[in-house]
RNA sequence: GCCCCCGUGGCCCAAUCGGCAGAGGCAGGCCCCUUAAAAGGGUCGCAGUGUGGGUUCGAGUCCCACCGGGGGCACCA
């Protein structure tokens, strides 16, 4: 541990120090015996309105309920420094000032353990990964109770223990069990799609039934494969995020715009396989929609809005021949664009480089006097298609990105067909086009489109404006509005047309009436790959059978348990060795990957999944498992979530009511828990619509570091500031802001804060330094004012001398009241906005205003010494614990009700008004709080300075607004 | 390139519905206490709110443009 020279120290006091000083020693003392006794009483159970947690109830009754939560920590071994605390204070004092107001307020903790960290972690150490997460959850929570927080314990648990997994493997199940019915908007359970697909009230959706026949017709294999292409957990082989030097695959959210993987930043390549899929993109429209019922912050939302990506447009089809020939039609390309408005501007069109049409439009040969530039320099177009799909394939998202935007492509050797001009479009494949957005092909319009333009100059294309453009435009697509031209034919013109929706309009009209397409609406969000090749995770509760089928595990039979191997470490490769395929480390328990189970039909031998679930599957529903972790009979009570998480009034969305995490979950987590929880409310398991009604993202804690003439990090608590200079030994050194850690050499912890304060001035300090959610410099240098406020507030009400406490039965003088019902007041509204740093600042001014009136030697009237401890209680708790015990009472102040602000005490008699003239203030006059305008009016005139101000000129307007100011426009 | 958030004394931050820019803390100056120092206490604020416009009787606050910082998205048709 690293102690700075200018930290106190811990030791006894020294002489000369008052022996009933609120010294760091003693609030040591203090807040451990209280830490202690919150325990021993179980001062922080929450008792449920029924069921196993439910004792004590009667005392909370008639209370509102409170959820709060935190973003639950990921316990790695590298330990807290003190940004980390943030957010868990701001979650405390909340909590703590709630239950102080008359609610019932639920604030739990637990932790986040399954997942590539912890596995990497024991790796490295040779240790299971339970051990070493078990180890790091032990020592966080040590963390926590040591920062005085006020968690129910009862209900803390970890994602890796079964009893909570199991549940995780059984809303899998659900989410398996279920589809979404696109007519309703809702997901149902795949038993009444069967019963409806049997009674023929309804058919296989689009693109669930390759053979085409009628279902009836089908085998029971067939109908299975139908029914499993319909479910919201559904396995798939597409083009995925194959990551070797991890071993596995990753899901879109966690690789970076550069490819490569969040965690670990190895190269990502896109691969075929087949992966467990969550059909979250069902779920677009309301994810989207539902985000304007939430109390998040704009960013956040916006963010979500984003990675959604609505976009509407129109899907259009294009007549292509199958040798090439436009005049033989026998394939459609279907695009998606936003702009159909510019469909007479197509001149030719582009498939990614996988589309499933490819290998049927591929000629047979070139045709005479093809440009070379098409053909990749290759003999026909099915060796340029196959060289180009290679290439594509293998080239990494990376690599994708280096080569900055140059175009490339080959031609099929076929042409489509604009259905509005009757032009021949050539149809070239280019890793422009994305496979997974939209069709997976577009019509390109060089003209009004920035990429089609780069590429037709590149192929030497042809382009047709029919935007036109402004008389200064110097060339390049033109994407702005302007007049339409050259988009007339016998059926449809919009020619002349200068609004952009107008034209979009009547050309997706034009569409439908002829059958060429209708309007529709894209996503950029992709469906959700589920699967990893890990070991630390949960298994699926699946199995396949000899069809090669997946099948439930009966819930009778969870949870499905990670068995123990001697080598959990996946088989990892060389970091860009693209070629490589995974391998899951559960493949090789061949015990454990076979079962023989009887599933309805008899004994049988069955083959384990053998992937795990994504760090995120236990993250996704944990706040559910708050409100009882004990309950081995359901995931939740109901009416227990009711109460909990239930809508408040009709049309809200429910949810847990304070949720305070960290900004960089703004897509992953919130978007994957949202999508769970509309899965569970569709199917009847919870009331509420949303997870997180109000979510508060805390901002980060940076610090200052140095680094010394040969650009090296020196150890930041060693440099001394002199003259505006910083020095390390002696040296000048150059300040650096930024991540608080090792690398920097400014770490600093929570345990040390603690060690050489106490737990409370690093309570307060860092509420003290700013809204939770603004982010904020480490200033160890700064803490020391934080605990001069304790030791005033510590000797209003106990003699530093004595030890004798201060409080008397006197009457406070109305200055002191007033002064204490602004603090009231203020702290409320810091507490209730998040602004502790107001609160602290109301705090210290009512600390400030009674040491002033009550100087070392005369009694504190009790009248406004507790409602001090009261306030600060939420704050510095264990402070206001010793107090308030000190004060005669027997009761935790965890339970005191928090003061009330009277308003007879807020008003002033008289108050002070500024007196302007044309704006400019000249008097302040004296009036009665309650003056209305004319008295201001009458006040400010009758003030001499106003009237010399005023004598030669004329009034045209008085503007008097009570309680504020005078203004006079005179002119 | 597009989108979102933020710019207030040396530093961290307050400022209600648009109504006298300063509550609280750090640092600094001065004073008290002390033999002295530390600790403690008291006291001290000439920034006009990043810049330039606009609206208004009045703008830190609302609008526009720009500058600076932070974040997100980005070949998304």
């Amino acid at each position: 541990m690293s102690q700075t020279a200018s930290q106190p120290t811990t030791e006894p006091a020294d002489e000369g120090v008052p022996p009933h000083r609120y010294t760091p020693a003693l609030a040591q003392r203090i807040e451990l015996e209280w830490q202690d006794r919150w325990e021993r009483e179980g001062t922080f159970h929450t008792p449920n309105p029924t069921g196993r947690l439910s004792e004590g109830f009667d005392r909370v009754a008639d209370r509102p309920k409170t959820f709060i939560m935190d973003m639950f920590p990921y316990p790695s071994g590298a330990g807290l420094h003190v940004g980390h605390p943030l957010g868990y204070l701001g979650t405390d004092v909340t909590s703590r000032f709630r239950r102080m107001d008359g609610e019932n307020v639920l604030h739990p903790m637990g932790y986040d353990a399954f997942g590539l960290p912890a596995e990497q972690y024991a790796v490295q150490t040779g240790q299971h990964p339970r051990i070493t997460t078990e180890a790091n959850i032990a020592a966080i929570r040590a963390q926590l109770r040591r920062l005085g927080v006020d968690h129910d314990e009862r209900r803390t648990f970890a994602t890796i223990d079964p009893g909570y997994y199991r549940w995780t493997q059984w809303i899998f199940l659900k989410i398996f069990g279920a589809w979404f019915d696109e007519e309703a908007g809702r997901a149902r359970p795949v038993e009444e799609l069967v019963a409806e697909l049997d009674a023929g009230t309804r058919s296989p959706a689009p693109g669930t039934n390759p053979s085409g026949r009628p279902w009836a017709e089908l085998s029971d294999v067939e109908k299975r494969q139908v029914v499993d292409a319909h479910r919201l957990a559904y396995r798939h082989e597409a083009p995925v995020n194959w990551c070797p030097g991890l071993g596995t695959v990753l899901s879109n959210e966690e690789v970076t715009p550069d490819g490569r993987s969040e965690r670990g930043n190895f190269p990502v390549f896109r691969r075929p396989l087949t992966q467990w899929m969550m059909r979250i993109t069902a779920y677009a429209e309301r994810l989207l929609a539902d985000l304007d019922r939430l109390d998040w912050s704009d960013s956040v939302k916006q963010m979500q809005r984003n990675w959604i990506g609505r976009s509407t447009g129109a899907r259009i089809r294009f007549a292509v021949g199958a040798a090439g020939r436009a005049d033989d039609p026998a394939e459609t390309i279907e695009v998606f664009t936003t702009r159909p408005d510019t469909l007479f501007g197509a001149t030719y069109m582009v498939l990614a480089p996988e589309h499933p049409l490819v290998e049927t439009l591929t000629a047979q040969a070139w045709p005479d006097g093809t440009d070379p530039r098409w053909t990749g320099g290759a003999a026909t177009p099915a060796e340029a298609v196959r060289e180009y799909q290679r290439q594509a394939s293998r080239r990494s998202e990376l690599d994708r990105q280096n080569e900055s935007r140059e175009k490339t492509g080959v031609w099929l050797g076929a042409t489509a067909v604009n259905p509005v001009t009757g032009r021949e479009l050539p149809v070239f494949i280019a890793d422009y086009v994305l496979t997974g957005y939209g069709t997976g092909a577009i019509m390109a319009v060089p003209g009004e489109d920035t990429r089609d333009w780069e590429f037709a100059e590149a192929f030497g294309l042809p382009v047709v404006r029919t935007v036109q453009p402004p008389a200064d435009f110097d060339g390049g697509a033109y994407t702005g509005s302007g007049p339409m031209i050259n988009s007339s034919n016998e059926q449809v013109s919009l020619d002349g047309l200068t609004d952009k929706a107008d034209a979009i309009a009547r050309m997706t009209a034009w569409l439908v009436s002829a059958g060429h397409g209708e309007a529709t609406t894209t996503y950029k969000l992709r469906d959700w790959l589920f699967s990893r090749q890990r070991y630390w995770g949960e298994p699926f509760p699946v199995v396949y059978d000899a069809d090669g089928l997946p099948r439930a595990v009966p819930e009778s039979l969870l949870p499905v348990l990670l068995p123990e191997v001697d080598d959990y470490s996946p088989k990892t490769f060389a970091d860009d060795d693209a070629d490589s395929a995974p391998e899951p480390p559960l493949s090789r328990v061949a015990e454990w990957a076979t079962v023989e189970l009887d599933l309805g039909d008899g004994l049988k031998p069955y083959r384990r999944e053998t992937n795990t679930m994504p760090n995120w599957a236990g993250s996704c529903w944990y706040y559910l498992r708050y409100i009882d972790p004990g309950d081995d009979t359901q995931m939740v009570d109901p009416e227990l979530e009711r109460y909990w998480m239930g809508p408040r009034t009709p049309g809200d969305v429910g949810g847990v009511d304070l949720y305070v995490g960290g900004m960089e979950h703004a897509v992953l987590h919130l978007l994957y828990a949202r999508f769970w929880h509309k899965v569970l409310h569709d199917l009847g398991y919870v009331s509420s619509e949303e997870p997180f009604r109000r979510l508060v993202n805390q901002g980060y804690i940076s610090a200052y570091a140095y680094t010394d003439e040969r650009g090296f990090y020196v150890p930041a608590a060693d440099v001394v500031e002199q003259d505006g200079r910083f020095l390390y030994e002696g040296r000048p050194v150059n300040r650096e802001y930024g991540k608080i850690g090792k690398s920097l050499k400014n770490m600093v912890t929570p345990d040390e804060m603690i060690g050489a304060y106490g737990a409370d001035t690093f309570r307060v300090y860092e509420m003290s330094t700013g809204p939770l959610e603004q982010s904020r410099p480490w200033d160890t240098k700064a803490v020391v004012g934080s605990q001069r406020l304790l030791q005033r507030i510590w000797r209003v009400v106990v003699d530093e001398q004595t030890g004798a406490v201060r409080a008397a039965d006197a009457a406070p003088g109305d200055d002191e009241l007033r002064a204490l019902h602004r603090a009231i007041a203020g702290v409320r509204d810091g507490m209730a906005t998040l602004r502790f740093n107001v609160a602290i600042a109301r705090v210290a001014e009512l600390t400030n205003a009674l040491t002033a009136a009550y100087g070392a030697d005369s009694p504190v009237p009790r009248e406004v010494a507790e409602p001090l401890v009261l306030l600060v209680a939420p704050l510095a708790p264990h402070l206001a614990e010793e107090l308030w015990a000190r004060l005669g009472h027997a009761d935790s102040v965890a339970w005191a009700p928090f003061p009330v602000a009277d308003e007879r005490w807020l008003a002033e008699d008289t108050v002070q008004v500024a007196v302007q003239v044309n704006g400019k203030v000249r008097a302040q006059v004296d009036v009665p709080a309650d003056a209305d305008a004319a008295a201001l009016e009458a006040a400010a005139r009758a003030d001499e300075r106003v009237a010399a101000q005023l004598a030669d000129k004329t009034v045209r307007r008085v503007i008097a607004v009570p309680g504020r100011l005078v203004n006079f426009v005179v002119g």
